[in-house]
DNA sequence: AAAAAACCAACCAATTTACTTGGGATTAAG
DNA sequence: CTTAATCCCAAGTAAATTGGTTGGTTTTTT
């Protein structure tokens, strides 16, 4: 049960995309140095998600990426599923095309596996890349309060 | 997020032992043929089981397996974290020694980690054996009550 | 004694992971 | 109009993991 560095990488590439939502794109460069990522791995993370239409590149000097979204409008699932591909503990519990399986008595483990997908499925697609931006703030504002006790 | 098939299996030969469970000890051979499963692979995958304490083996003509607790006593999650180690999506949030992390802010992605963590833990562990046995007796009685529709 | 079973160690091919290498295309800035 | 910054693309690759297989040994019942 778990995630490959594609999936870590990507929310952390997109989470720091997002807190500089606004200021115009961002380098990929900017990004693999401050999450500590080889910038030609991530390249290859975020061309996926480029792809399935979370984020936008703008080519040449000064170039990067922007969200194609609002932050609000991106779940942590949305990337995980780019990266990771569909969320399933089993490939007969895939959430687009389940496939086939003829052991009849095996719905009992079935019917656990699918529970599981749901559990995971429902934690990912609460989280926002803007609920992720309000709990950064909030940690610094915590963090700024330490130095008055 | 997928399980390999060591979890996968080994749940399901878990709950063919809880299903004949009381019935003396049950052969890997069988249970290989009734999951379909490869005989000496399997075989791997309850060595683990057994030195972790959840099947005792009786050795020898007519030997096999049987459930080293009670069916309401031992958990899918029991199972899953033998054969697929600690439930943790990532390093940094592992159940018994979390990995150390570095960077500050990554703390936001960390407990997203650790929400997705828990919440694998709380279905897995929220399942028994016993649970099982009686979906599947519950499964067989819906069925059968079919054929008088 | 023979058969049935658990136990053990080593080997293996295919796939996946986590990159690296080496470019080419596009665009802003000077 | 050149240059530097940046995205885009394809291929290669070492190490690890997956999902087994091979070939036994040991223990126990019949």
């Amino acid at each position: 049960m778990k995630l490959s560095t594609k999936g870590e990488y990507g929310v952390r590439a997109m989470f720091d995309i997002a807190m500089r939502h606004g200021e115009g794109p961002i380098s990929l460069k900017s990004i693999a140095e401050r999450q500590d990522i080889s910038e030609h791995y991530l390249e290859q993370l975020i061309a996926g998600l480029r792809k399935a239409g979370l984020v936008r590149s703008i080519r040449g000097a000064q170039g990067g990426y922007i969200l194609a979204r609002e932050p609000d409008e991106i779940k942590v699932g949305d990337i995980i599923r780019v990266l990771e591909g569909p969320i399933a503990p089993v490939d007969c519990v895939c959430e687009e095309e389940p496939e086939k399986c003829n052991r009849a008595e095996s719905c009992v483990t079935r019917g656990i596996w699918a529970k599981l997908r749901d559990s995971i499925s429902n934690v990912l697609d609460s989280i926002t890349l803007a609920d992720m931006c309000q709990e950064a703030a909030e940690l610094k504002h915590k963090e700024a309060n330490m130095f008055y006790i």
